[in-house]
DNA sequence: GTCTATAGGCTGATAGAC
DNA sequence: GTCTATCAGCCTATAGAC
């Protein structure tokens, strides 16, 4: 028999109703910024709960970066593990970090905070998730240049600038509606994720076509 | 005559001291996560300088921020006014981003933290200043477009894509730095600000050119 | 597991002397 | 302009009831 109200609510539920609205406010405020009260009352759960469930408001911040960083590193393993044609990597990749966004809008700006931070809240547990996503990025723009039909980029820069680019849009979100919202950016169209991924596909596969058209086999 | 030692301190050299650290640890920590007692101890002067001279540590922020981006308007605005030709603009403006960078190498991650937060620190006043530095590097992308170099690329996209992976590289160097310095990331090559801005700028140029070599003049 | 009430620590700000 | 000493408010964490 369920003894009241309060106990319809699954333990499970309260903890993904934390990291969700954690999650939000860890990536608008930054860690020092987010108030534990108000991450719980948008939650709709008791301010203690984060302490029962978490150990803390650090643990709370840790738990959900490494478990977004493991889905996200499970997420792109899967498309390299893929035997999907290499030229066709690239778009796989940029579609799976859409996808990826969809489910969490607010986890690029979170992981982009920890990352100008230095990993600063991160225990040494933790720091090998954040490390494995950036060999995993680097790893797919490989395949297309050892498979001949990019030209010889360096991996890591070429890593750098997409996973860059696409993490800045995503994360500077909140300021252009903003900005639009106030018509301070009215001479342009807001930007939807669909076009600006477009637009970044386009680019990439012109600058990073090899020059010869001619291409090696997969080695 | 000079009355006593401390006399011999320049007012405003204690305003610089004080924005120079603040800088360094509103990048590093955020708004929330800047302490002011550090920012006082790191700059040499003391705590109270803070309100004496900026009204707190939410005016001593905004100083910073709205200095720097009248700076930079400047600076972008300088190279718009040039009579570069069209295909060096962009080139002007990557080592023009590289130059303001190395005078001021935290203001990267501070900007973007901003940006991420959706202006939330930012009186009405020091808004505008913000939008400044987006419609600029957007005239200079689109003066390449307009001239006929490039391939009619959406100005907004393109200046999101240069802006971010640069703002991003630069930001998040404190991370990468982190990782080289603990043999996590051996396997390569530690990036610098220059091989970064060739790799980009090589990229942009094969991926702006115009599918047609005949170039529209000026209109 | 959840909630209420409270404690304890830290932080930004400033009054007032120099 | 600068410094010391102090304070008031806020915020996280938790003890203890249910």
């Amino acid at each position: 028999m369920v003894g009241n109200l309060s106990a319809l609510r699954d333990p499970e539920s309260t903890r993904v109703a934390l990291m969700t609205a954690a999650t939000e406010l860890f990536a608008q405020r930054g860690f020092s910024g987010a108030r534990t009260e108000e991450i719980a009352r948008r939650a709709g759960v008791n301010k203690a709960m984060i302490s029962y469930h978490f150990g803390g408001k650090a643990g709370l911040y840790e738990t959900i970066l490494v478990s977004s960083l493991t889905h996200i590193t499970e997420r792109l393993r899967a498309l390299v593990a893929s035997n999907l044609p290499p030229d066709r990597l690239l778009s796989a990749l940029l579609a799976a970090l859409v996808e990826l966004h969809r489910a969490r809008p607010a986890l690029s700006a979170m992981m982009l905070r920890e990352a100008m931070s230095g990993g600063a809240h991160l225990s040494d547990a933790a720091l090998p998730h954040f490390v494995k996503v950036f060999g995993m990025v680097r790893e797919i723009v490989d395949r297309g240049v050892r498979s001949g039909i990019y030209r010889p980029v360096d991996p890591l820069l070429t890593h750098l600038t997409v996973l860059g680019s696409v993490l800045f849009f995503f994360a500077t979100t909140p300021m252009r509606e903003r900005l639009f919202r106030e018509g301070r950016l009215a001479s342009a169209r807001a930007p939807t994720p669909e076009r600006f991924i477009e637009h970044l596909e386009d680019l990439l596969s012109r600058g990073l076509a090899a020059d010869d058209p001619t291409r090696r086999t997969e080695p």
